[in-house]
DNA sequence: TTGTAGGCGTTATCAA
DNA sequence: TTGATAACGCCTACAA
C-alpha cells in the first residue's frame, strides 16, 4: 500500500544512472543501449512505475485528451456520435471526455471552460438549444490554441469546422415521400429555428411542398420540444380545428412518438388517415406497435468524421493549422409502416 | 490570435511584482494587499489569463476530476446515475469524465488505466458483464492512491466502497406482487449470474416463491441479454412447451419489452393470460401500449450517494482514508397495467 | 506584505 | 551512449 508514486528518479537512483537515461529508455529512444533499456524496463515494471501524464502533458503541451460537449448523452443519436469519435480517436491514443450541457447555455459555457482548463487537445461540440449567443466560443477560439469542431447542432463561426448531415435534404426527402403517398395536408413539427438543423429541415419541407404545387399553411407548423408530451400536445392542438392534416413530418422522433400515441387514442388510423415520419431513427421507432418511418442521420459516421477532421488538422500543419472544413453527410430515408399506404 | 498562453510570469513582469504575489493574489490569499490584489485581478482579466490546471494539478496532486466507467451511456439508468454524480460533485468544483467499457473486459481495464494516468481523484465504476476477474482492480488499488467506488454492478473487494440497491428485495417484491395477482407459474428472465445484481434478483425471486409455497422450476429460468430480441427469443422458447407460464419477472426492461411484443404477436393477453414486470423503470415502460410494471432503482439518488461517499472519504481522513462503506438503497415497485389483474 | 527559491515529474538541449 | 541542467506553470516554505 505505497503512498508515494514511483518516479523516474526512483528508478535512476536504484540503477545508479541518470533520470534522463531512464526517461529515454522508457520512451524507446534509439540512442540508448539495448542493455540499459531492458534493465530500465524490467525494474520499472518491478517497481510498478506509472508515468505521470500530468507532468508529461505540462511538458509537451498535449494531453492526448479530447472533450465532447453534448446537450445530453441518453439518446441513441448523441451516444452514437460519441461512439464514433471514440472509434476514430482511441486507436490514436486519445481519450474522450464527455460533458453534458443539459440544454443549458450557462452550463455549456462552464463545460467549455472546464475542458479548456483541462488542456484538452480538441473540443467537439453540439450546441444547446438555449444557446443564442456564441460570442463566448469565438472568444475562446481567439485566446486558446484549442481547436473546436461542431457536429450536428452548429453555428457558422469563422475558424470552426463542422460535421453535419444535409438536414435540408432530409426534410425534403421526408416531405416528398409523404406527398408521393398521396398526402396533401402535411403538417410539420419543428424544433427551435435558433438551431440550424431545425431551420434546414423546415426549409426542405417548405421547398418540397412548393416543388409539388402544395401550399404551405402557417398554422400547420408547430414548434415542439423533442419530447413525447410535446408531440401529443401538438396533435391535440391541430385536431382541434376544421382542416385536420393527413400527414405529419416531425423533426423529432420523440415528438412523432407522442403524436402516434395521441392519434391512436383518438382512434385515427396510421398511416391511412394520417401518415407519420420522424427524424433521427432512434431505435424505438423500429420497435413501435406501428413501426415508424424516420430519417437516419448516420450518427456513428458523423462522430468518426469529426474525429478525422481533428486528426487531419493536426497533420496538415504543425503550426497554426486553421483550415476550416465543412463535412456534410447524406441523410437516409427509412420508410416503415407509419407512412406507407398500400 | 495569441499562440502562447499567458502565465503568472507574464502578469508579474508587466506589473513589476513577483510571480508569487500574482499567484497569491489570484488565489485570494489574505496576506496580500487589497490594492495589488485588485490590480492583479484586473490585469489578469485584461491579458486573458487562464490558469493552467495541469501545472496546478502536478503541484497539488489533485486534478479535481473524477472518472466514471460504465458499460454504456445510452440507457436511462446509467445516464441518470452519471447525472446524480454530476449533481453532487459539480458544486464542489469537480469535473466528471465519462468512459464506456462497452461491456468489454479488456476495454474496461484500459479505461481504468487511462483514468489513473489522468490522475483523477476518484473512479466510480459499474462492472462490465464480461468481467470475471477483478484482480486488476485490486492491483490498481494497491499501487495507487486513487479511491475506487462501485455502483450497481459491484464485486466484493476489500477497500472498495459501493452503492447499490437491494436487488434481492427488488426481486422479492416483484415476484410477491405477481403471486398476489394470482400467478402460479412465474418464469424469470435473468442476466448473467456473474454479476451480483442478477444473482440477487434471482435469489429474491426464488425466496418469494418458496415463501408462498410455490415450486421453482429450473426450466422457467431463462438467461437473457438486456435486449429486445433476447426477450422475444425467451418467449418463443418457453411457449414451445406444455406448461406455459402465467407471469414473467424480467431482470431487464428491454428483455421484458421483447417478451411483450412476442406475446402480442402470439395473441396472448397481457396481463390476464400472462402478467409481466421488468426491472429498471426505463422511461419507455411508462409509454408502452400496455404500460409495463417495473422496479425502480432510483439511479439519480444512486449517483448522488456515490458522490457523497467520495466526499465523505476525503473529509474523514486527510491521510490514508480507507473506511469501506456499503450503501444499499431501497428499490421501488411500480405497478402498472402489464401486471395488474382486475 | 512581498520576494526568493525549490519542487511537482517529465522531456529536451547541450556537453561530455 | 550517457549525464547535467533547464524548462513546462504553478504553489509554498522561508526569508526579508
Amino acid at each position: 500500500m505505497d503512498k508515494k508514486n514511483i518516479t523516474i528518479y526512483d528508478i535512476s537512483e536504484k540503477l545508479n544512472i541518470s533520470a534522463a537515461t531512464v526517461s529515454r529508455a522508457l520512451n524507446d529512444d534509439p540512442k540508448v543501449s539495448q542493455a540499459t533499456k531492458e534493465l530500465v524496463l524490467k525494474t520499472a515494471k518491478e517497481m510498478n512505475y506509472k508515468q505521470n501524464k500530468l507532468a508529461k502533458a505540462l511538458k509537451s503541451g498535449s494531453t492526448k485528451n479530447v472533450g465532447i460537449i453534448v446537450p445530453y448523452i441518453n439518446t441513441n443519436f448523441f451516444s452514437s456520435v460519441i461512439r464514433g469519435v471514440e472509434e476514430e480517436l482511441t486507436p490514436q491514443g486519445y481519450h474522450v471526455i464527455i460533458c453534458q450541457s443539459h440544454e443549458d447555455y450557462s452550463v455549456e459555457i462552464k463545460q467549455l471552460n472546464t475542458l479548456l482548463n483541462a488542456q484538452v487537445d480538441c473540443i467537439f461540440m453540439s450546441l444547446s438549444k438555449t444557446t443564442l449567443n456564441t460570442d463566448y466560443i469565438t472568444r475562446a477560439l481567439n485566446t486558446n490554441n484549442t481547436p473546436i469542431i461542431f457536429f450536428d447542432r452548429k453555428k457558422d463561426i469563422s475558424g470552426i469546422s463542422s460535421v453535419t448531415i444535409d438536414d435540408y435534404k432530409g426534410g425534403y426527402l421526408a416531405t416528398e415521400h409523404l406527398i408521393k403517398q398521396g398526402c396533401k395536408n402535411i403538417c410539420h413539427f419543428s424544433g427551435n429555428h435558433n438551431l440550424e438543423i431545425y431551420q434546414q429541415r423546415y426549409n426542405g419541407y417548405a421547398d418540397a411542398l412548393k416543388a409539388y404545387g402544395l401550399t404551405l399553411k402557417e398554422d400547420y407548423i408547430i414548434t415542439t420540444a423533442s419530447s413525447i408530451e410535446s408531440g401529443a400536445d401538438a396533435v391535440r392542438k391541430l385536431w382541434d380545428r376544421d382542416d385536420v392534416p393527413d400527414a405529419i413530418f416531425s423533426s423529432s422522433d420523440f415528438a412523432a412518438l407522442g403524436a402516434c400515441k395521441e392519434l391512436k387514442a383518438k382512434g385515427i388510423n396510421i398511416p391511412n388517415e394520417v401518415a407519420v415520419i420522424g427524424f433521427s431513427n432512434e431505435p424505438f421507432t423500429e420497435y413501435m406497435e406501428m413501426p415508424m418511418s424516420s430519417v437516419d442521420q448516420t450518427p456513428v459516421l458523423m462522430g468518426k468524421m469529426a474525429g478525422q477532421v481533428f486528426l487531419e488538422g493536426i497533420n496538415e500543419s504543425n503550426s497554426g493549422m486553421n483550415i476550416q472544413k465543412k463535412v456534410v453527410l447524406k441523410p437516409e430515408l427509412l420508410i416503415r409502416k407509419s407512412s406507407l399506404r398500400k
